[in-house]
DNA sequence: CTATTATTTCGATTATACTAGAAATATCTA
DNA sequence: TAGATATTTCTAGTATAATCGAAATAATAG
C-alpha cells in the first residue's frame, strides 16, 4: 500500500461520525445494513450519512449493493486490514524488543 | 480506547507529511531520531515540521526528549497498536468467517 | 560573551472539510 | 398511476488545517 493511498484512508477513518459508521459495519458483519438502518441507529442526518458513504466508498473501505429500495453496506475487510497492517509495518518486531528489554528488566530485579 | 481519540489519532495518521514521520520513526526505532535528521531525509521545511511533531505529541504517537542541542523523537509503539487495534476491534473473527466461508467453497469444489 | 547550530513561534495565504435542511430523485407496492 | 419509503443532490454557512518564510528563541561550544 502506498504511503498517500495510506494516509487518505487514515484520513477518512479520523472523523468521527465515519469511525463511528465504520465501527458500527464492522459490528454488522460481512452481510452488512441498509443505510437508513445506519441512519436510524447512529442518528445521522441522511444528507451527512450520504456524504460520509460516499468518502468511505472512494477509499475503498465500503461495498455497497443494492436490493429492492435498500442500499446495503458492507465494510471490505481486506482494505481495513491493509490499513492497519500499514501502520505497523516493521513496528511489530521493534516493540518485540522494547517489551524484550522490559523483561530483561523485570527479570534483573 | 474510546471512539474521539481514535478518531484525532487517526485523523492525525492520515496526513501524507505526518504519516511519512511516523513511517521514519517506525523504522529509526524506539532509540528515535533528531528533529533535524527528519528535516533533513524528508526534505521537511522546518516550520512545517515542528507543526506536524506538535500534533503527532498531541495524540500520544511521539515521545520527546533532549540531548544536548538535539531533541530526539521517537514513536510511541503502544499507543500505535492501540490505533490498530482499535480499527481492527471485533472485525477479525468476521473475516475469519469469511476465510472460513471461501475454504468451504474451495473444499466443496 | 559570541558564534553556531537546532528548534520554535509568528503571521499570512490558501485550500479543504463538516454539517444539515430542503428539494429532488429513485425504487418499489398496491 | 399514485403513494410510500429510501437515498441523493444542491446549497450555503461555518470551521479548521496545511504550508512555509522570516524572525525569534534555546542550547551549547569555544
Amino acid at each position: 500500500m502506498k504511503l498517500e493511498d495510506a494516509a487518505e484512508t487514515l484520513a477518512q477513518l479520523g472523523n468521527p461520525t465515519r469511525l463511528d459508521v465504520v465501527r458500527y459495519l464492522v459490528k454488522a458483519g460481512p452481510s452488512g445494513v441498509p443505510v437508513g438502518s445506519i441512519q436510524k441507529q447512529l442518528k445521522i442526518p441522511a444528507s451527512t450519512l450520504t456524504h460520509h458513504l460516499k468518502h468511505l466508498k472512494g477509499v475503498g473501505l465500503l461495498m455497497q449493493k443494492r436490493e429492492k429500495t435498500n442500499l446495503w453496506c458492507s465494510i471490505n475487510f481486506d482494505r481495513l486490514h491493509e490499513v492497519s497492517d500499514f501502520l505497523l509495518e516493521e513496528c511489530c518486531s521493534f516493540s518485540l524488543r522494547e517489551s524484550d528489554k522490559a523483561k530483561t528488566e523485570r527479570d534483573a530485579a
